[in-house]
DNA sequence: GATCTACTGGACTCGTGGTACAGTGACCGT
DNA sequence: ACGGTCACTGTACCACGAGTCCAGTAGATC
């Protein structure tokens, strides 16, 4: 059955960088938050990495499996920045209060995504938010998992804050902390939407200025 | 061609209340919002609505203008209800303050978010904001307009506000504007994705508190 | 030399979007 | 009573993408 053409025409072109499995994940990722998931097709992905079909169901069973495999790494590679962040803020700070501590991390934030080129790319779990029915359950869990891990982590550092400067008013510390998820992940929205860029590190700005009216004596 | 047989059994079934077309568009509303766009296939409506892809096609030319057309009816929906909720808190709020009336706006806003028996169900725009590449530029175009017209609408009510409460720390009237917009949006997918209905309430409860902090005396 | 890994290549099924079009029952104006 | 329009039905058909199956194979490892 096989045609016995051009048997031997393997790996012509060079591996590129890392493994198959990375450049599928990231050409997937990157496919995934310009245009959808759905949009996103299989076939469109082994083109630009290079290989065949069989090739991406030798690494992952369906597409749910990949998009499970980008969350994890993405996961991982955002624990890593934001602790790269708080550890940059707590040093350039010039102080060990927390509340300072903490503005001068919402200052390094809002300039990285003032620095961004274009609008944010988009944020990976309000992307699987609104799929949610294409996707099994343990993809779920990781964005909820991701999403109180962000709380877990600014409740700590807006508990701290509280201790040495107390509110103006009373606020539940866990739903300022939510809040400034709620705010990145509304602002990529939001720019995307309208196409201004500037709308996300405006609503960090904001958020900084309304903790120091709160906290701030 | 055509069998002759079962030609006449047409039209038993009730036609139910409403035009088919509204029928399609509110169970495609609705299944937009539980499993997103992709997921909601053209047969799943037509069957539960009653009719046949032809019938479908016969109304909408494909399924980008059934996303066009529930945008449409549900940008004038919310334009209604927003006007709504102002005249209803401009009654209530016993003052003239516009300060005092937007508190109570926001007071019936996080009331009624609260008083939904489950998650709240999804933001249209949000929905489509990431699904870009599938549908046309029209429903970017919707989706833009209606953001922006929530945006135009909060500043006017918040540049009247600092008119006669001069905020106690300098802000971007737009950007707070578009901090309610951002924060209903980014508090949906939160309460979403870890399940947690308050999430959206709490939020826009504590916006009204940063107001306070800003703009009480 | 045997085995394992990471694929290739091709054939196939199924679901869904979308096209095309002839027919038809109910209603509406004349 | 007649013709036309509306709102569909019913059927047939194409394209595309997900996913399955499997035999073969180049290169590295033991």
């Amino acid at each position: 059955m096989a045609q016995q053409e051009m048997p031997a025409v393997t790996f012509i072109k060079p591996r590129s960088t890392g493994t198959t499995r990375d450049r599928l994940l990231t050409a997937a990722e990157v496919a995934i938050l310009d245009k959808g998931f759905a949009a996103t097709s299989i076939e469109e992905l082994i083109a630009e990495v290079g290989i065949t079909k069989g090739g991406f169901f030798y690494h992952f069973p369906d597409k749910n499996a990949l998009v499970i495999a980008i969350l994890e790494r993405h996961l991982a590679a955002e624990e890593a920045w934001l602790d790269g962040l708080f550890a940059q803020a707590a040093s350039e700070a010039g102080s060990d209060d927390p509340l300072q501590i903490f503005l001068c991390f919402l200052a390094l934030l809002q300039a990285q995504m003032e620095a961004l080129p274009d609008v944010h790319p988009g944020c990976l779990i309000a992307a699987c938010c609104f799929q949610e029915r294409l996707f099994r359950p343990e993809v779920h869990r990781l964005a909820a998992a991701n999403l109180l891990n962000w709380r877990a982590r600014f409740t700590g550092v807006l508990t701290g804050i509280a201790a040495v400067h107390p509110p103006r008013r009373p606020v539940e510390i866990e739903a300022l902390a939510d809040m400034l998820v709620v705010l990145v992940d509304g602002a990529i929205i939001l720019s995307k939407t309208v196409r201004q860029k500037e709308a996300l590190p405006r609503q960090i700005g904001i958020y900084a200025t309304l903790l120091r009216s709160l906290f701030e004596t």
